[in-house]
DNA sequence: CGCTATATTCCAGTAACTGGAATGTTTGGC
DNA sequence: GCCAAACATTCCAGTTACTGGAATATAGCG
């Protein structure tokens, strides 16, 4: 059994992020010591790295509980998991369908600026009208 | 002079908005009539729109706060503007970087997993190890 | 006058932590 | 055996940019 700061240490994770997962019931200790100090073994260990990696795929703490649920789930069908990679594959495609036109138009107003002593300057035309 | 309401249809914006805006100071009404309702003039209109063009290219609120101050000074240099907007673009720019490779990566393993009633999934494993 | 729409302030919640304070426990050295 | 350092606990506040809701006051219309 490892207390906090040595399965925070493990699962390359701040003390503070594994003391909230704790909290909001994602990865819960697997028990406490006397004192109350929070408990953590090989298994929590694994749940608290699938959930930076998961996360590090940006996928929402809720979407990391639903993985959690479907990793711990002998029974499970892969088609379960792939759903929930192809709704945050969707997410990204949105989002970087949003950010490419955005750069698309600040990169124009920006070009199209001097830059220089004046003040006159398309980007703030643009934003004003 | 109008009201919150009214400023806030005219420049296409939720009243909440226009009021957390006055709050933090970001615009701020003209002034305020005997009964304490705020009260904005054309000036202020074309803030709150210079806004939410702004915030609609990404800026944050504090960018948002500098170019406004921009806006309103005649003695501005354009090359302040242009830093901002090729600060925004480097931004976009790397979260756009982020999002491609995290967007590869889930698409190579989303296409790995088969999606049927098996428990076998590549993306469980990578998430695992 | 009364009804309805609109305004006010203040409090709470969102997502996912992060920082800090006040306090209790464990551990290692001397 | 004691003390200090390191580490643990809980709780509160702050972050971003709003949004929703409650309790209350005001305005405009018939």
């Amino acid at each position: 059994m490892m207390t906090i700061g040595e399965v925070a240490a493990a699962a390359d994770l701040p003390t503070k992020t594994v003391r909230y997962y704790a909290d909001i019931g994602l990865v819960t200790p697997g028990g406490r010591s006397e004192a109350g100090y929070r408990l953590y073994g090989t298994d929590e260990l694994a749940r608290l790295v699938f959930v930076r990696r998961a996360r590090s795929f940006g996928f929402s703490v809720d979407a990391c509980r639903d993985l959690l649920g479907l990793y711990g789930n002998r029974a499970r069908s892969s088609r379960d998991v792939k759903a929930l990679a192809l709704e945050r594959l969707a997410e990204i495609d949105a989002r970087m369908a949003e950010l490419e036109a955005l750069r698309a138009e600040l990169a124009r107003l920006a070009t199209a600026c001097q830059g220089d002593d004046r003040p006159d300057c398309p980007i703030l035309e643009t934003l004003a009208t």
